[in-house]
DNA sequence: AAATTTATTATACAGTTGTCTAACAAGAAC
DNA sequence: GTTCTTGTTAGACAACTGTATAATAAATTT
């Protein structure tokens, strides 16, 4: 048998394309999708060299899950800092319309989180990889809500800024949901909208000062 | 080889004793983990007795999707029936309340459901039960929604009640994965109580008037 | 240019998967 | 009690699964 010719990759760049095809093989059927094979054939490369960066599917898997949260993440963090100075209300609107981007907003996207989800309550290390997101991103959003409260001169107790954070978490992940499970019916904009407005009926004040306030 | 000894139940009794023991292996372990074998074992039979009252493994799996949405829908709509003459308010609340049961805020419930939802976007059988499912939810919250405008003597334009539906959707859908995920970190009556809040908050309006209205 | 390292392939392996078939036994009909 | 129907079991099947191992070729070092 004469070996096929191959391309030497290095290590970090192998394994990305590895983590990359895990993701696209679990978005397009699911995790009982996830083959190796079916990933080796994704990423172009023999299944066998899986087992040459990962110690195991399983572990390949938890890079995934990670490497996806990680991206949801930087995605929505990159709204933030592209422009330097915003007031704290236009930040968390910021905030709240960038899970409705285009990357994020997908139905692939939704199937993926959903895959990972269906196990983290079984599976003690992914509900680790699950707890550190999940915290992170609602800790980001309480830091974006304590501001805000800080610079519309209102003293909130600490106990007020952690719910109105689970709440508006709540929506955000609701509506996106129902976004990428109705795309045709629900369009990125007004979802935004949606989430916007309802975080500001939870707040009780708006984020942008555009419209004179009413009593 | 002698045979071992069994029990010949009625058609419809062991079919959902089948999609009881789907839903069970599919709640402990993911998609992956219901096998044949597996749930047949659950159920106290062999395998092959799958195939003589389903047509296939996907039919039963396409099955158990559609009891467990039932039962949902069933659970929740219960909350309504058993007591006969409330405010429109209070049906509403009821409902909202209802999503925050102890047989419907569990870890396992939440593994079922986005076990599901993984295959939805790619999978049409499982898609068409979804639409249905999602679409009868929100209109028994549109029409919910509708009674109690009435009751409020507002006037409200049906697309304003479709968003606030949308949106009320949302919000019970998002609090009940947070409250699933972070079951020791948020009770039910918390979820309950912050789902109902933040509906008022949407809605502009007290569910009901325990207290006097603020101006 | 030769030697060394190691990323990659090819292949094998035991265990599991969904499906199929034939034998069989439980209950109903007569 | 005998016959008939069919729910149920047992077992086999090919295809597929994750993992392991040895050969091999692409870089790197010398």
């Amino acid at each position: 048998m004469t070996q096929r010719s191959f391309r030497r990759a290095s290590g970090d760049e192998r394994s990305q394309a590895l983590i990359k095809a895990t993701l696209a093989s679990i978005a397009e059927g699911g995790l009982q999708n996830a083959t190796v094979r079916d990933i080796a054939q994704r990423a172009g490369v023999t299944a066998g060299l899986i087992r040459h960066y990962f110690p195991s599917k399983e572990a390949l898997i938890q890079a995934a899950y990670r490497a996806l949260m990680q991206d949801l993440t930087d995605n929505v963090m990159a709204a933030l800092s592209d422009v330097p100075s915003l007031s704290a209300g236009q930040r968390l609107q910021r905030f709240i319309e960038a899970n409705f981007q285009a990357a994020v907003l997908d139905s692939q996207m939704l199937s993926l989180w959903a895959a990972f989800i269906s196990v983290v309550p079984s599976d003690p290390a992914m509900k680790a990889i699950h707890q550190e997101h999940y915290l992170a991103f609602r800790d980001s959003l309480e830091q974006l809500l304590t501001a805000f409260f800080q610079a519309q001169g209102k003293a909130i107790k600490a106990s007020e800024t952690e719910q109105a954070a689970i709440a508006i978490n709540a929506i955000i992940d609701g509506l996106w949901i129902e976004g990428c499970l109705a795309q045709h019916l629900l369009s990125a904009e007004r979802l935004a909208a949606l989430a916007v407005q309802s975080t500001e009926a939870i707040l009780g004040m708006r984020l942008q000062a555009n419209h004179e306030a009413n009593c």
